[in-house]
DNA sequence: ACTCCATTAGAA
DNA sequence: TCTAATGGAGTA
């Protein structure tokens, strides 16, 4: 190359697009003349690196390098369009360290594919609109501080709130407000739901306060060019708000002021490809480093919610027990063995009698809503009389029934199970541990046979369902809205949700039991549910009395003392026994870390090892650990050692 | 991943 | 002594 360098900042820091943890840091190219234009700050860029053209974004113009040797020229400048905000890369920046990632990992998450011909098509700016006038604070007004907070944001000031949503109260409709609130400062504003029917309700409520070229929304479904036209018109402030699924935490919302989060327990929220960030640390790393203010709201709350309010970060939004107990349903608990037997038709239905009969009464009045653990929770079978999991005589898999088979089999071998007896007490019977969503719904249309029965879940999720009487049978999440809320909701099996042996177990079975019971019309309307599981557990407890905070404080106390996140950050490292070995013997970990393992994991030849530190040296345990991958990965390590900090399911 | 370079083993 | 082969380091 012999074309003459810029005048002025010849220096582009590029930050290149290679996977290897030891290079993920910028490097210094000359700026060619003819390119001195075009190789903006935050340009994609191809440049030569180790002999081989690769992408790479500018993350800087400066006018001297501290590289010794001759720089390289940039090789070309893709597009002068400045898709890398400098937000963006300082809060990519962030999330790599905090997940023991690199930079342009997180980068692929936060920059969608280019799309050139959408580059060029909307060259015609586009003006920037006038903010809207600050809303009302609509259901707000139903919180303590909830006015406080929408006025705070339509001020221009920056709250951070963990707000538990009231039932029967369109939570959709709270975040619209919340979004017009912080674009009324003249900011703009963020909101991630768990998927695309929450996107569908809060785009619903925001249509009815906000002209829809004020806001985009950014979906996993939206093909390459739509989605990088839309994600671009924000990037260039052409729209100020952003509502989406996962994939729109990093949209680059310019003069951000608000980020929300809707209910934050929901595994969907955490991103499944490398460094594994989720949602609701992405965001708050983005209110913290934008001065942004944080909503993270759910009917439930998370144990990390929680951690938040307590730490005294965030502020903790919840109505009075008066305005909870207007707008909840009646809950009350059946035990499962005790209320089963007693009833013919019951027994028909295989349904607890009180469930029975609530449902019959409240299909008088309207929808009746029952919720059954997913299919993928495989209906399991246990011993009729001491409840012992039923297993295979064989190789001791455990049992099932599979549709389309009358026999149970087992589902590791598939071997069909006959003349089974328990081992545990000698019983000949075992009975359905958990019954899938199909069975449910043909056995509900035979003890009540004159009502039509609706199936939601898997792929065929409804939308809606009529003010009518109706059986609505769904998997957890899957629970499509009754037009006057419903008139009553079974939460069957509800302890198969308890038993499971993860950590959040608890949480988790509180956050489904709520978000199907927050469908349910208030207790004055009538409203009921019946949850099936012993009424004297702490999570049935926090459900009846519509108490999530309790099951919140209670998770994060048992966490810190396992020294569980978030009191204690937790980094798994899962590979081959040499090479997670070799990670761990060059790692050098603060003094208050601590390594667990490794073990060998099911299957595979893999084994785990798990590193905990403190949350006051967790920073310098996942930069320890990227720079031990890095080191690895430069001495050309062939076994990978794949890094998860706090993943959502720790057995 | 790929290139470059140094060290080293192998053959004249 | 020269050359091909192998390993390690660095990637601007």
């Amino acid at each position: 190359m012999t074309s003459t360098p810029a005048a002025a900042a010849p220096v582009a820091r590029v930050l290149v697009e290679v996977p290897l943890p030891h290079l993920d840091r910028p490097f210094d190219y000359l700026v060619p003349a003819e390119l001195a234009d075009l190789a903006v700050p935050g340009a994609r860029v191809k440049v030569r690196f180790a002999g081989r053209l690769v992408g790479g974004f500018v993350l800087d113009r400066v006018d001297r390098t501290d590289h010794e040797g001759r720089l390289a020229p940039l090789a070309k400048v893709v597009s002068a369009e400045p898709v890398l905000d400098p937000p963006v890369a300082r809060l990519a920046r962030a999330v790599a360290d905090r997940y023991a990632g690199t930079v342009a990992d997180v980068l692929r998450l936060a920059i969608p594919p280019r799309h050139a011909a959408v580059e060029k098509e909307a060259r015609v700016a586009a003006p920037v609109p006038a903010p809207p006038s600050p809303p009302g604070a609509g259901s707000w007004s139903q919180y303590p501080d909830g006015v406080t907070l929408i006025s705070a944001l339509a001020e221009g000031r920056s709250p951070r709130a963990v707000w538990t949503a009231l039932p029967g109260v369109d939570p959709m409709a709270a975040l619209a407000v919340a979004v017009v609130a912080a674009l009324a400062s003249d900011r703009g504003a963020l909101v991630v739901v768990p998927d695309a029917r929450d996107v569908d309700r809060l785009d619903g409520q925001l249509r009815t306060l906000l002209p829809v070229q004020q806001y985009v929304v950014l979906e996993a479904s939206l093909g390459p060019r739509e989605r990088y036209r839309r994600w671009l018109s924000v990037r260039r402030g052409q729209v100020r708000a952003v509502i989406g699924t996962r994939a729109a935490m990093f949209a680059p919302v310019q003069r951000l002021g608000l980020v929300a989060v809707w209910d934050d327990g929901d595994d969907l929220h955490a991103e499944p490809h490398a460094p594994y960030p989720h949602v609701r640390e992405v965001l708050a790393l983005r209110a913290h480093e934008s001065g942004a203010a944080l909503l993270v709201g759910g009917y439930a709350r998370t144990a990390e919610a929680q951690q938040l309010v307590e730490s005294g970060w965030a502020r903790s939004v919840t109505a009075s027990r008066d305005v909870v107990r207007h707008w909840a349903p009646r809950v009350h608990a059946a035990d499962d063995d005790a209320a089963r037997a007693t009833d013919a038709a019951a027994r028909a239905a295989r349904l607890p009698s009180v469930v029975w009969h609530a449902t019959r009464q409240a299909l008088d009045r309207g929808p009746v809503l029952f919720q059954v653990p997913r299919s993928g929770y495989l209906p399991r079978l246990a011993c009729v009389r001491c409840r012992s999991a039923a297993r295979c005589d064989e190789c001791h898999g455990p049992l099932a029934l599979t549709s389309g088979h009358a026999l149970a089999s087992c589902a590791w071998c598939g071997r069909v199970a006959g003349g089974w007896r328990c081992a545990e007490c000698g019983a000949d019977r075992f009975r359905a541990q958990v019954v899938g969503a199909g069975r449910t719904a043909e056995e509900l249309g035979r003890a009540f046979p004159s009502v039509p029965v609706r199936s939601s879940g898997g792929d065929a999720v409804l939308e809606s369902v009529a003010d009518r009487p109706q059986l609505v049978v769904a998997t957890p999440g899957a629970e499509p809205p009754a037009a006057g809320g419903y008139a009553a909701a079974m939460l069957l099996d509800a302890w198969a949700l308890l038993d499971r042996p993860e950590l959040r177990a608890e949480e988790e079975a509180v956050r489904r039991w709520l978000g199907a019971a927050a469908l349910v019309r208030s207790a004055e309307r009538g409203g009921e549910v019946v949850v099936v599981a012993d009424p004297r557990g702490r999570a049935v407890q926090a459900l009846v009395r519509w108490s999530p905070e309790a099951v919140a404080e209670h998770a994060l106390r048992e966490r810190a003392g396992l020294g569980f996140p978030p009191v204690a950050r937790i980094a798994e490292l899962t590979g081959t026994q040499p090479a997670v070995d070799d990670l761990l013997r060059r790692v050098h970990l603060p003094a208050a870390a601590e390594v667990l393992g490794p073990v060998p994991q099911g299957g595979d030849h893999q084994v785990r090892a798990l590193v905990r530190a403190p949350r006051s040296a967790a920073l310098e345990m996942t930069r320890a650990l990227r720079v031990a991958q890095g080191e690895r990965s430069a001495h050309k390590a062939s076994e990978h050692v794949t890094v998860r900090v706090d993943p959502a399911a720790l057995a």
